[in-house]
DNA sequence: CCACTTTCCCCCACTAATAACCACTTCTTA
DNA sequence: TAAGAAGTGGTTATTAGTGGGGGAAAGTGG
C-alpha cells in the first residue's frame, strides 16, 4: 500500500484550519491520497479532493461529452477552482481563498472519506447536514435501490 | 481458516471495554475476522464490524450507483461512520468515540455472531433486546415465512 | 528598475492523541 | 492442580496535530 491506487477512504477526521488558510491531512489518509492530488470546489457546499490518478479518470469522463455550452459552463468552474495540491513538512495543505470562502470554512473543519474522495466541510454546515439526513438513512437507501 | 473469507459468524461473548475505548476481540473469532476489517455504526443500537471482504461486498452494490444527490448523502454518512481497524498485541481493538456514544457503550459490553459480521451491544441494551424479543421468538419466526 | 507589500514556506516549539509495552488476573485444558 | 492461553488495566514512549515567527519569493506601484 502507499501508492495512491483503488484505495477507498472512509472515516470522519475533526481538525482545525488556522489562520493562514493551512489544514492537516490526516496521517491515516496521506499514504493513500499520494504526494501530487487536486481540491476543487465540490458539490452541495464542500471541497472535493482527488488524487491525481482518480481526477484523471474523472476529466476523461468530461472529454468525452459533446461540446455544448452547459460541458463549456461546468468546465470552467470546475477547472479554474481546482488547484494543485502539495503537503508542507507537518503534512498540511494550503486552501486558496476562493475555496475557503466558498465552503465556508471557519476554524472548525471535518475531512470526510467518500469512496474515492475526500470531503473538507466546515464543521457547521456538516452538523446541518447530518441533522437533516442521518434520520431517514434508512429510507434513503430504500429509494435509491 | 485464518483467511477472512465465507466464515459464519456465531456465538455471544461478554467482555469489557475500558476508558481507553479498547476491546477485545475474542480469540475465537479472530482468524475469521482476518487482520483487516471495518468497524462502524449499525442498526436498531449496535455496532458491526464487518471483514474487509465482505465489507466490499456491501460497498461495491452502491458504488454503482448513478452519481445522485441521494446517492452522495447516502454515501457520505455511510463511509464517514466507518474506520478500519487493527488489532494491538493483546487482540483488542479501538473504537472511535463517536461509536462508543452512538451504541451507550459503558463498561460492559457484548459480543455477537450475526451470520456474515459481529455486532458490539453495551450489555445493558442487550439485556433488554433479549427481554423485549425472546418470547416471542417463534411469532417473530412465523411472520417473517 | 527599484522599493515596498504581500503571500507563501520552512522551521521550531508545544500539546494532544495514539500506539507500544508490561504486569497482572482470570479462564481453559490437560 | 499446574501450565499455558486469554483477557484486563495502567504507564510510558512515540507520533500526530496546532500555532506562531521569520525569511525567501513573488506581486504591485511608483
Amino acid at each position: 500500500m502507499g501508492e495512491s491506487g483503488d484505495n477507498m477512504f472512509i472515516g470522519q477526521y475533526n481538525h482545525t484550519i488556522d489562520s493562514k488558510g493551512r489544514i492537516i491531512i490526516p496521517s491515516k489518509l496521506r499514504n493513500d491520497l499520494g504526494n501530487n492530488f487536486i481540491i476543487t470546489r465540490g458539490l452541495d457546499g464542500c471541497l472535493f479532493i482527488y488524487s491525481s490518478s482518480e481526477w484523471m479518470n474523472i476529466i476523461s469522463k468530461y472529454k468525452e461529452l459533446p461540446d455544448t455550452k452547459e460541458k463549456r459552463n461546468f468546465m470552467r468552474i470546475f477547472l479554474s477552482l481546482a488547484t494543485v495540491c502539495e503537503y508542507d513538512k507537518q503534512g498540511r495543505i494550503n486552501i486558496p481563498s476562493p475555496l475557503i470562502s466558498y465552503a465556508n470554512l471557519k476554524k472548525d473543519c471535518v475531512i470526510v472519506g467518500v469512496y474515492d474522495r475526500l470531503e473538507i466541510w466546515s464543521r457547521e454546515d456538516w452538523d446541518i447536514f447530518i441533522t437533516n439526513n442521518s434520520s431517514n438513512l434508512s429510507d434513503t437507501l430504500d429509494s435509491l435501490l
